[in-house]
DNA sequence: CGATGTATTGAGCCGACTCAATTAGGGTGG
DNA sequence: CCACCCTAATTGAGTCGGCTCAATACATCG
């Protein structure tokens, strides 16, 4: 994530953009970088029956880090989910200004590396984990992720970064947040089908590793809490 | 890639391993970084019933990138599929070198990009493509990567960086070359298993996207010589 | 030649997908 | 508050690609 001054240096633009605006296509040649400031995209492929979709972004992270490869070429389209603000940077004045911090550039490589292994890991569970597994851990990601945005006290409405989906993170008393995906979502993000998803939850719930109610998701992300204990969120 | 005057630097140590043995294994704690210097590695996950191999590495790659970030663990295991020679760095040392030569520090994100761009191409691969479409795209990215190292004259019994793998791929005169890989090794890097790869390569041979000859599978890199006509290997 | 590893093939199974229909929840204009 | 609309959630029946299991054929090497 670029601080305020660095996107400054950067001559980043501050861009708007409807829910549902492609902010770019897989297969086009780049020529940003991008930070997201307010709202949600999604990274994604588009197949002949289904898309499929690479990540989520919440404001405060990057996404088109690539651009910084050689002759870059998308490797995937950025669509915005809700009405969005963007930072937008040119790849020559990124370039530019990771020459010139070196403490920034490092950040920006761990950011690489960060992705590097959240993809590995994703690909070796499609291949290897049943499909109740794969939702477990992606709830599990995302849960984390969103809860630490949340305590960090980068969300909810008084902040500047708004997030359609860690605002409508709801925790219960007894240690089980919402899930603020759509079924269709979570199915996107694993390559399975929507009645998939829809089935593999219920069994997950009848063994008691998610909760169904009222239509909604619920994940344990902490012990339930026992009388006189201080159990913290897990973040 | 490090230069010699790089490892130098960095303090790497040389070591070999033989066939089969395992330099790191997915989940501990990483504290090195890897240049292949002679041999082949394979990075993988264990798996119930089959592994999954995310990558081979070739003489002259690096792997386990990965150390780089805060807290590293490694995102898979690492196997050394022949006797291989490893330049070893340790983190700090990695870390040390980067900072104090910037321009190692772009090559070295731009050996994360493209790994990132790599795993997210096949993932999507993986979810939207059938196997056959699958076996062609590794095929052709494993091919095109290999006959560049060929062409490069970084392989052969010449070369202090010996790869099995790029030593056994044979031009042919007509624009195939002979694929180096076993169809289990096929069927790992996809998670498909070998009777699928079996078969489905017996279907793109008979649809023409492939060739097999006496066992041997051949992928087509370039148009068939037209008689006075001069079109080059593509690379 | 025997050992070991790879290639092949066939039969049957199974998880995930396809297709189609129904129900539920939320938001909007009247 | 109600009718209407649209998205999301559900469910059932049937299909299919890829997997499992088992057996056989090749190939290479000591």
């Amino acid at each position: 994530m670029l601080s305020a001054a660095h996107l400054t240096a950067a001559r980043a633009r501050l861009r708007r953009y409807p829910a549902k605006h492609t902010i770019y296509w897989e297969g086009e040649p780049s020529s940003f970088f991008y930070q997201l400031q307010d709202g949600a995209v999604r990274l994604y492929s588009c197949g002949q029956r289904q898309d499929f979709v690479h990540s989520l972004v919440f404001p405060g992270e990057t996404f088109g880090e690539t651009v910084i490869g050689t002759n870059p070429v998308a490797p995937s389209s950025a669509e915005a989910l809700t009405d969005t603000a963007v930072w937008v940077v040119e790849r020559a004045e990124l370039l530019e200004v990771l020459r010139q911090h070196p403490d920034l550039h490092a950040q920006f490589t761990r950011r690489l590396v960060d992705l590097l292994c959240f993809h590995t890991h994703m690909r070796s569970n499609t291949t290897l984990l049943p499909a109740a597994e794969q939702i477990l851990q992606l709830v599990s990601y995302y849960a984390h992720k969103m809860l630490t945005r949340r305590n960090a006290g980068n969300c909810g409405t008084t902040s500047a970064q708004h997030c359609c989906f860690c605002e409508r993170l709801l925790e219960q008393a007894d240690g089980y947040i919402s899930v603020p995906f759509t079924r269709q979502q979570i199915a996107d993000m694993l390559g399975l089908r929507v009645e998939t998803v829809m089935r593999t939850v219920k069994e997950l719930d009848a063994a008691g590793r998610l909760r169904l109610h009222e239509h909604k998701l619920y994940y344990r992300t902490a012990q339930p809490a026992l009388a006189g204990s201080a159990i913290p969120i897990l973040s």
